[in-house]
DNA sequence: AATGAATGAGGGTTCATTCAT
DNA sequence: CATGAATGAACCCTCATTCAT
C-alpha cells in the first residue's frame, strides 16, 4: 500500500515492494504466485481493514439506528480513513476497476454491504419516527456517495479540505431529513 | 480515452493507442512528445469537455438559480457524464492523482470551479428566501461531494445503478433543505 | 561539421542537419540521397578544404624546399586548422574509420598525400646539405606524425594547450636534425 | 571493445555487446545501468590497462632515464598496444571527446600522466648531460605528440605502417637530440 | 524544387518471472 | 525458506526514409 500510494498502481514494480519489505525480489512471487496477485491480496486486505472498522462503529454509540448511522459517518470522516495515503490505494483500484473485473467484484462487495446496512439504519430510524416524506433509500443513496465523494476532495486537495466542515455537512444533513433523530447543531 | 476506459493508465500502451487511432506508432509521440504529455492532453481535454457541457447547462433553465442548481444536478447524472466509458477515464485519473502533480492540478482547477460555482448558486438561493439554519457551505459540500459519490457507484455496479434514482435522491434533499426554491417530488 | 562538431557522429540527426541549414527534412535526403552519403560528402568536403589550404600552403614561402617545409608545420599549428570545433570532426571521422572503410579511403588519401609531399621536401633538403646520419624518411615520419599527435592534444585539453609551444617544439626538432637549413631559434 | 573495434561506438548496440558476451540483453542494463555507463566502464578499463602496461614498461630496462624513456617509446610502438582493433577503440572514444564530457576527463587523465612522466624524464637526462640548446618541454612535446599520431597511421593505414619504422624513426629523433645518452644506430 | 506529416524498424530500458544455489 | 542473478518480452521513444502535396 505504501508503494501504491506513492507511485500509483502502475508504478508500482515488484523491486519496489521488496525493497520496502525488506525482503528480496523473489520471495514476493513465492507468496504471491503473480503481481496480479499480490495487488489482488493487497485490495482484499484494504477492504477487510475497512470492514473490521466498520463493524467497530456499528457496535460503538448508544445503540440506536441514529447513533449507529452518525458513528459510520464519523468513521467514514475520521482520521484513519480520511488519510490521502490510504486513500490514494482506494483510488487506486478504482482508477482500475473497470478493466480488472476481479477488482470491481471486492469493491462492489464493500459496496453493497455498506449500502444495505446504511440502508436498513435509514429504515429503522424511519420506521421509529414520523417521516412521511422521506424513503430510506433516499437518504441511503445521499449518505453513501457522500462519504465518497469528500473522499475525493480530500485526496484531490488536500491541504485545503476539513474534516471537520464535511461532518458538519454531513450532521446538517441529517439534523434537516430526520429532525426528530438529530439535533440541530449550531452552523459554523 | 476508449483505450484507457478499456485498459486503464497503467495498461495502455501507444501501441493501443495508434491502433485505435488507425495510425502509426511514430506519430504519436511526433504529435504528442510522450505518453505522459499525451495523457495530460486526454485529461485536459476531457476537463475541457465537461466545462463546456458545464455551462451549456448553467444557461440552460429559467435563469433562476435554483434552476441553474437543478441544471448542474442534472448534468451531473446525465447520460452523458455517466456513461461508465467516460467516468472509467475520470476514475483512472484520480487513481494517479496521488503521485502525478500535473493531474491534480488540473483536477483541482475543475473541482474548484465546480465549488464555487456551486457554492455561489446556494448562496444565491438562501439569500433569496428565509433559511435560518442552512449555511450555502453545507449544502454545497453535500451536493458537490454526493455527484462525485455517484459516479463511484455508476462505475463500481453499473448495471443496477439507477440515474434516476440518484436524480430522485438529489430531487429530494434539495426540497428538504430548500422547501421554498425545490417543489417535493413524489418519492419513487 | 557544426552538428557533428557538437554532438558527435552517433549524434547527430538529420533533423539537427536541417535545422542547422533552416531548411526542411525532406530536402536533406533529396540532395544527399542517405544519411551515410552525407557523411561521405562532408568528409570529402573537409579533405578537400584542407588540401586547398596545404596547396596554399605550399605556394607560400621563399620556395625552397626548408621555407615550403616550415609553411606546411605552420598550417598545420595555424588556428584555422586547429579550432577544436575543426578537429572534432576529423576525429569524430577518424573514430569510425575502422568500421567504415570509404572514411578510410578518404582519409589515407589525403595521408598519403601530405606523406608524400613531406617526404619529398625532406629528400630535397637532404639532398641541398650535408646530412649523412638521417633519411628523409625518418623525418617525415615523425613531423607527421607529430602534428597529428599534436592535434590530439588540442582536442582533449584545449584550454592548457598552446600552438606556440607546438610550433616551438617542431621548429626545435627541424632545426637539430637539419642545422643547416633551419637556425636556431632561442629556445622558450 | 570488440563490439566497438568493429562497429564503431555509434553502431554498437547493447544487442551485440550482450550477444557477444554471450548473455542476455537484460543483464547488461543490470550490471550497467544504461548504454552510456557501459561505455565509461569500457574506456576507464581501457585506460586503466594501458597505465598497467605503462608502469610496467618503466620498471623495465636498466633503470637509467634513457632506458626508461626508450621503454615508454617501445611500449607505445608495441604489438600489443598498436594492435588496430584496441586502436580503433581509442580513436573511437577519442571521435566522441568533444561532445562526452566523461570521456575527456579519463583520456585528459591518461595523457596528463604520460606528459607528465614524459617530461621529468625528458628533464633527468637533460641535467645528466650537456644540452644547451634543448628544452625537455620541447622534446616531451614531440616524443608525446609523436605517438598519438603514430597511431593514427596504424589505424588508417594499417597494412602499410611498420612498427620498426616508427620506432626507428623515434630512436633516430632521440639520437639526434640526446646524442650523449643514446647511440646513433644505422640508418635504415 | 521543396515541404513536413507519416511510417516503421530498431534502439535502450524496464520489469515480471524463473531458477540454480 | 530464501536469495538475487538472469532472462526475455514488451515497453516507450527516436529517427532515417518515404511520399502526397
Amino acid at each position: 500500500m505504501k508503494c501504491i500510494g506513492r507511485r500509483g498502481i502502475g508504478g508500482t514494480t515488484l523491486a519496489d515492494v521488496a525493497r520496502e519489505a525488506g525482503l528480496s525480489q523473489g520471495i514476493v512471487n513465492l507468496h504471491f504466485q503473480s503481481k496480479e496477485n499480490l495487488f489482488i491480496e493487497t485490495l482484499k486486505s484494504l477492504a477487510e481493514d475497512y470492514r473490521a472498522q466498520f463493524e467497530g462503529a456499528l457496535q460503538r454509540g448508544d445503540g440506536s439506528p441514529a447513533g449507529r448511522l452518525m458513528s459510520l459517518m464519523e468513521l467514514d470522516l475520521s482520521h484513519s480513513v480520511c488519510q490521502p495515503a490510504k486513500l490514494a490505494v482506494w483510488f487506486a483500484f478504482w482508477g482500475e476497476v473497470k478493466s480488472r473485473p476481479t477488482y470491481r467484484k471486492i469493491c462492489d462487495e464493500v459496496d453493497r454491504y455498506y449500502d444495505e446496512v446504511i440502508l436498513q439504519l435509514c429504515a429503522e430510524i424511519i420506521d421509529s419516527g414520523y417521516y412521511p416524506q422521506i424513503t430510506a433509500m433516499n437518504v441511503a443513496t445521499v449518505l453513501a456517495s457522500m462519504t465518497n465523494g469528500l473522499w475525493l476532495s480530500c485526496l484531490i486537495s488536500p491541504q485545503e479540505w476539513s474534516r471537520h466542515a464535511a461532518l458538519d455537512a454531513v450532521h446538517c444533513y441529517l439534523s434537516t431529513v430526520f429532525p426528530q433523530h438529530f439535533r440541530r447543531s449550531g452552523a459554523t
